[in-house]
DNA sequence: ACGAGATGGACCC
DNA sequence: TGGGTCCCCTCTCG
């Protein structure tokens, strides 16, 4: 398939590849829609169609020209020069050299030679056309179409009887961003969403009470709606907190399921807050992470504007800050910058962060946001999961792993892929207590059981995948209901058809290119 | 099977 | 500060 990198008022072009020598000495100049043509005739804009709209516009440009058939030699679909291609190559994915490296953004080199990673896969043009809506006039559609699909689904699973789902849609009526249990009670679960409301929800009946709405006078344009973002619960106080798209902080109580006190400017003003995380032993302290490229810890005694005790800042948006979960004295940042952080002990230093790890996951737009986080088991506060954004070349199927990464040496400890799951887990959990990671995609819900505690480098034989939607909907079709918590079987059932394999899912050998230059052969060693 | 579109952030002026 | 434009490994739906 020939580069397609044109816009759609460009005529049709019938691009005729040409391997030897120079024709295309003219690729010098500014990057420009025109550039490209190296063919003799040249390209006009129409003028006439002033008066149409955008569309009609568009469609009558493509319908006058006719294709020109022009000679070039190879273009970068990236920056659109010749003289090189960025894009597949067979399995792999070939980096512009005009860019910098797609993994550590550092220029000289591309992801091929970068020392922190090597390997890409799977290709992408993005959709050449542009969109005029504002971001969120979907809110309003769906409330003058109802029949657009229902979004802020809650689903609840029980991992041993993966068939059985149970879905709330009534809740929310968009896209929940955040969730957190009750610690005191996990049949309630509170939750934070897109259209400006939180919740507590009865996970049992479904039945869900309305904490707040930030939006009580309804659509008033993309300027004001209000969604919710970060969410936490700090017990010891016995409040929920919750943070909004403008860089507000609000409080509610747990008793009275009230909104208390003044909402507080506690990121830049607009700016979207992605994250609280209360300290677990420090009820005085929260985090909380924003697009304006800061975490910040607060006293919660003294919330205002400007107080935050500590900033810590970031090249680019922070997609999450956590507190370590046993002692609450490290703090571990993802940033959209493909970077880790990692601050060794609040009580110390902060003035800059312990390790910078470098990973993949810059995300191109449609993707919820990557997070690292802890393994509440690990006593060492070491163990970090995080999914991962490029693919590699797992026996020549594209599949994007869940990494381990042991934060105290940047190590990549372990990483899991399935060969039938061949989408981005960007949401990953581990479990409070067991040995078992749920992981989230776009199309399913997956519960990894590694057989032996604290080994999850090996090979995982029990498995659950838990298709959702269409999928869902096909394998239950062809295999009916299905619940196999105690099932012996060591194959799974995915894409309606049970797919038996022995194969190791989780070699860390074979990669350990990826990530450390020195690979650690006892990984279990840190385990206490 | 193919292509449009959903939709967020960076960067530029 | 605000609108316009661009964007490198998506994914689904029509």
């Amino acid at each position: 398939m020939p580069p397609q990198t044109r816009r759609t008022s460009f005529p049709k072009v019938v691009i005729d590849r040409d391997t030897d020598s120079e024709e295309s000495s003219s690729d010098e100049d500014e990057i420009d829609e025109e550039d490209d043509v190296v063919g003799e005739e040249e390209v006009t804009e129409p003028k006439a169609d002033e008066e149409e709209g955008e569309e009609e516009q568009e469609k009558s440009v493509t319908k006058k020209k006719t294709p020109i058939t022009i000679s070039l030699k190879k273009v970068c679909k990236v920056c659109k020069r010749t003289g090189h291609e960025a894009g597949f190559k067979g399995a792999t994915y070939i980096d512009c050299p005009m860019k910098p490296c797609f993994l550590c953004k550092m220029p000289g080199h591309t992801t091929m030679t970068c020392p922190h990673r090597v390997a890409t896969e799977y290709g992408v043009v993005p959709a050449p056309r542009r969109n005029t809506h504002s971001s969120l006039d979907y809110v309003f559609q769906r409330q003058l179409r109802p029949h657009i699909p229902k979004k802020g689904q809650l689903g609840v699973w029980d991992f041993c009887k993966v068939y059985e789902k149970t879905v709330y849609s009534e809740i929310h009526g968009c896209i929940l961003n955040n969730m957190k249990l009750n610690p005191r009670n996990d049949g309630t679960v509170y939750t934070g969403s897109s259209d400006g409301t939180a919740c507590c929800v009865d996970l049992e009946t479904g039945i869900s009470l309305s904490l707040m709405n930030l939006n009580p006078n309804g659509w008033q344009g993309p300027s004001t709606w209000r969604m919710i973002y970060g969410l936490d619960i700090n017990l010891d106080k016995g409040v929920v907190l919750v943070a909004d798209n403008f860089g507000y902080l609000y409080t509610v109580d747990m008793r009275s399921n009230n909104v208390t006190g003044k909402p507080i400017l506690i990121h830049k003003k607009g700016s979207k807050v992605v994250g609280l995380h209360c300290n677990p032993l420090q009820p005085d302290l929260l985090l909380s992470c924003g697009n304006d490229h800061f975490a910040r810890i607060w006293d919660m005694r003294q919330l205002e504007t400007g107080s935050s005790l500590v900033d810590l800042p970031h090249k680019r948006v922070v997609n999450s800050a956590y507190f370590s979960p046993l002692t609450g004295s490290k703090i571990l940042t993802t940033s959209q910058d493909n970077r880790i952080r990692v601050w060794d002990s609040i009580f110390g230093s902060l003035d800059s962060p312990s390790r910078e790890i470098v990973h993949s996951h810059d995300f191109n737009r449609h993707l919820t946001a990557f997070r690292a986080e802890w393994d509440p088991k690990d006593q060492s506060e070491s163990l970090v999961v995080i999914g991962r954004y490029i693919s590699e070349n797992y026996n020549g199927a594209a599949l994007h792993p869940i990494d381990f990464i042991d934060i105290s040496t940047g190590q990549l400890v372990a990483e899991i892929m399935d060969p039938n799951i061949t989408t981005i887990s960007p949401v990953n959990k581990l479990h409070p207590r067991d040995d078992i990671l749920a992981s989230g995609s776009s199309r399913s819900l997956f519960i990894w059981r590694p057989k032996e505690k604290h080994e999850i480098e090996k090979p995982i034989d029990e498995r659950k995948i838990v298709l959702c939607g269409k999928a869902e909907k096909k394998a239950k079709r062809k295999f009916g209901d299905e619940s196999d918590c105690d099932s012996d079987d060591d194959g799974f059932t995915t894409k309606g058809k049970t797919v038996k394999s022995k194969q190791p899912y989780l070699d860390s050998t074979s990669t350990s290119k990826s990530k450390s230059k020195s690979k650690s052969k006892s990984k279990s060693s840190k385990k206490p």
